[in-house]
DNA sequence: TTGTAGGCGTTATCAG
DNA sequence: CTGATAACGCCTACAA
């Protein structure tokens, strides 16, 4: 709607033909004579003309579009892996951002309307969950986007046959069990988030692998919403109970951050009377005190990784995997580093 | 590119008109027989056909892309903001993010990509600057922006005639000298951001004011960029000199942390060897600690607010300026409520 | 180098 | 209610 100025416009204003004009106009280098050249632009300038990108991408038949879908941008994890992820497309095209509040069906909806969008490629990040019917027909969704020319890849586990950026949630929280134990700490708790999430569930499963390889257990898992909130809901749980572990690990940054309020709400200190240790490492998070124990993950890489790898040049013969792994950080909210009661 | 279903193949599989195809994948209710309607439907199932947006975009003569603008997504001020734009807008349209990474010639750019791609509207978020020529040459883009049909609203200062959701920083920063003084703080330094962006000097000025009426005044003032690392840098600079103020002010909430962490680095107390406070409030730091003296913006109405106005039926006869005041929130970070040295 | 004309996938206007 | 057919704004052989 509104006035748009369109090529025709221009061309007429220029003295010249539609073809012209648009030659001059896109890409075409060196193809046009200098004085039309110019006449065309000055009359573009004049006009305030602006290229319909639509028009454009229904004539080529394929957009510069980029399509990057996150459960929450607010989050800190996915705001810097959505940062990294822009800063390599931004160059080859334009982004759309669609945010599902971490319902499933929503990230149906954006792999068709990323197709309807004719986008060039998709980044989907986020964990993969149990339900195998959603996984199935997402899977379906991708496999037609992908069959329409587009790419994709995915941060998160690898269950939709594209190229994944996976993330070694398994070994990373079996190494910081293992760090834990040796920082000293006898008894453990997990804020373990949703049963469905296949990332808070690996990590829960490495963290208990972890420890019992060193003969230890833990003694109390919760599961709750994979948030702050969740966080600390769950570690104000735990509070409840009549023993608490001397050490709690949430399994994510966030949640362990929730667990740190709810500690100091009821007026006990990390980390001398529960320590915590999170997932992640979020930087926004590195300032806080007590700064907090965690399992280092690439998140700038990540993203960078994903969006260049449905960013270049050559199709791949096959996907392609890339296990990033977690480096264990030990700071203030498990203690000291040698010795400890708990 | 790629095997694109069209239409037509629908239309043909179903043995209807493209004109009757078209009525039922789309918009025009009840006017198909069902009959047709549901071979349509399944002919369109079968065949896996996703309409093309950009067909539809340029036979219709709009679309519903709406674009947002941030300075950085990554920035839990700007993330809190576009997750609730997001939240607006997703009923309605497709969101298209661009993020400048503080160039403001990026912002240029922007504005004539949304056009190019025909969004119906734009939200752009982040403060203006005193750079005049790129001001007006802002607003000149928006204005050809708005005159081929689009709406725009800004958060940020009221410096591009558009509709704007305007945080009172200075009446804020004011409020919160007021409240620091009465604290019982003595001596006052501001980290004040860059000298070129407007509400990084209207924080300051706000808070100069505010000291100047209750008899004080800022014995340092310091200037950096508006990020974490601006903030810990301009704080380092501040504790090299030979004296020290009780209370800084660092004009946004990530300049705080930083500077925060730069206290903690020379083994310094917050806040007993020296007081901190922010502006904004940003959620996502509500829970470290020290809890942080700041001046709390509604950050998710602001982001609701702007997204609002742009998407919202009626076309107002004059651009609207909406409001937003800050209120003072005093936590840990600048010490106890009442008395105080410093 | 330039212009002509057909086509991209949809929508929308008009007759039937 | 249905079906031709002309737009929509642009790109791109192909011909001049």
């Amino acid at each position: 709607m509104g006035s748009q100025v369109t090529l025709a416009d221009v061309a007429e204003r220029a003295g010249v033909s539609l073809a012209t004009a648009s030659r001059v106009v896109n890409g075409s280098e060196r193809v046009v004579g200098a004085r039309f050249r110019e006449r065309v632009l000055a009359a573009a300038a004049e006009l305030g003309y602006t290229a319909n990108a639509f028009a454009q991408a229904v004539a080529r038949g394929r957009s510069d579009v980029v399509g990057l879908v996150v459960p929450d941008i607010q989050d800190p994890y996915f705001s810097v892996i959505a940062a990294a992820a822009m800063a390599v497309v931004e160059p080859h095209g334009e982004m759309m951002l669609g945010t599902t509040l971490h319902r499933p069906e929503q990230e149906l909806r954006y792999v068709t309307t990323m197709r309807a969008r004719q986008a060039q490629a998709l980044v989907m990040v986020g964990s993969r969950t149990t339900d195998a019917a959603h996984t199935r027909r997402l899977s379906e969704a991708i496999a037609e986007f992908v069959a329409s020319g587009g790419r994709v890849a995915v941060i998160g586990q690898d269950r939709l046959g594209t190229d994944t950026v996976l993330p070694q949630n398994r070994a990373g929280a079996k190494d910081l069990a293992t760090a834990l134990v040796e920082q000293g700490h006898k008894t453990f708790g997990v804020l373990a988030g949703p049963k469905t999430l296949l990332t808070a569930r690996d990590r829960l499963d490495g963290f208990v692998d972890g420890l019992s390889r060193r003969g230890k257990r833990a003694a109390v898992v919760l599961h709750s919403d994979f948030t702050r909130d969740g966080g600390y809901q769950a570690m104000s749980e735990l509070l409840e109970r009549r023993t608490r572990p001397g050490c709690v690990f949430a399994v994510n940054d966030v949640m362990a951050i929730g667990a740190i309020a709810a500690v100091r709400d009821r007026g006990l200190s990390v980390p001398d009377d529960v320590a915590i240790a999170g997932f992640d490492d979020i930087p926004t998070l590195r300032d806080v005190a007590p700064s907090l124990t965690t399992v280092r993950l690439p998140l700038q890489d990540m993203g960078r990784m994903a969006a260049s790898m449905v960013l270049d040049e050559q199709q791949p013969d096959r996907k392609r995997i890339v296990r990033v792994k977690g480096e264990v950080v030990i700071r203030d909210s498990t203690g000291p580093s040698r010795p400890g009661s708990s």
